[in-house]
DNA sequence: GTCTATAGATTGATAGAC
DNA sequence: GTCTATCAATCTATAGAC
């Protein structure tokens, strides 16, 4: 019966990294105990220590168990459409309203990560490395397009510069959705390529969201 | 005497939500509790609740004393230099090496108020007005300089681009300094400004930071 | 208004049974 | 490996003296 004893094992390490990334997402880490995450798996919190052994471990194995997140969800978003402004709406899409299988706020979890990166060397050479993978799964993407555009830095240095937008617009829009548009957005992205905005010229946006 | 105690009164206040700011940039807002603040501005936690009534309401008057912080930074960044690429350079400069007025990392400051702020709609207000004021600082500013350049997006939408940008350029720079020079920055800027990069080509960055 | 002392609650982590 | 019970530390907030 070892199957039965190793399968339940792993369902509950992966039960603890969802609930944990979840809960972390939605109400920030500091104020999820490990309690809460233990609860929300249906296990205790002794399960918890057994399987990371801290809170911290915790949070560090939920960075890893989504490694090359950001980068996947880049690659993904580029297969769906083919003309650029399309792929880049997606691309800004798989930000705003990212697909179900990462869950509905994975970019909050992202903050919540680089907020302790910042702090913690450990953690913030894991998170480079993952950024960095955003990167360069952006600029191979970007590669195949080179024809069409005609970017004013290399195509590493576009990625990190398309990343930049998208995250910072993203942070704008959590504040206040109505200050960026789609449109807005898809424009910022075209221009980081040295691309203009083809036929239908975009909505503006003079009026700001908030009263 | 009503003077000298008035002044006491006042001094008290500013030193409470100086020592906050600085510690909870630095040390993130959870990680300090209302005992350190009162420690480093040489008071006790009885004057914080005297003052403030709760740690909510403190970080609340973190937020608020340094309203049109961002605004005034972006507006400083402008008046520096006359040609465009060196005010953008200014501008980025003051998101990665402030001023001394502004502690010496108001952006983490920034990340830690805006992770409470997507999750309190009271601070989102505050917040998003404060952005807002900052975007509405940069129009204005952008709107001087309107002739060198040709945006594709309105005076409004571009400030938003530009923000965006430098919240996720610096970011970037904080978890891989090396992935994020000053030239791609100001590159990325001045191609949401519809500019390029006059004469001396900047130099690329194809080696990503992270070994 | 400021300080001291302390209440009241929560949390991260450990020990031991199964 | 998982659970129950519990310790020890920490933190927010309050009460009362000055």
């Amino acid at each position: 019966m070892a199957r039965t004893q190793d399968q339940r094992k792993a369902e509950t390490r992966a039960r603890l990294l969802d609930a944990a990334a979840r809960l972390f997402a939605v109400q920030g880490i500091d104020a999820v105990s490990v309690d809460a995450v233990a609860d929300a798996a249906g296990r205790t919190s002794g399960s918890i220590y057994a399987h990371f052994g801290s809170k911290d471990a915790l949070v560090t194995a939920v960075l890893d168990e989504w490694k090359d997140q950001v980068a996947a969800v880049v690659a993904a978003a580029f297969e769906a459409a083919r003309d650029l402004p399309t792929r880049l709406d997606a691309l800004w899409a798989s930000f705003v309203d990212p697909p179900d299988s990462l869950g509905e706020s994975w970019v909050l979890l992202e903050h919540e990560l680089w907020a302790r990166a910042v702090r913690d060397p450990v953690l913030r050479e894991q998170l480079a490395a993952r950024y960095a993978n955003a990167r360069a799964a952006m600029a191979v993407r970007y590669d195949d397009e080179s024809d069409d555009v005609d970017s004013p830095a290399s195509p590493l240095d576009t990625a990190t510069l398309l990343l930049a937008l998208l995250l910072g617009l993203e942070m704008q829009r959590r504040l206040d959705p109505a200050a960026v548009t789609d449109d807005v957005a898809v424009t910022g992205l075209l221009a980081l390529l040295g691309a203009r905005r083809p036929v239908e010229s975009a909505p503006t946006n003079d009026g700001e969201g908030s009263p």
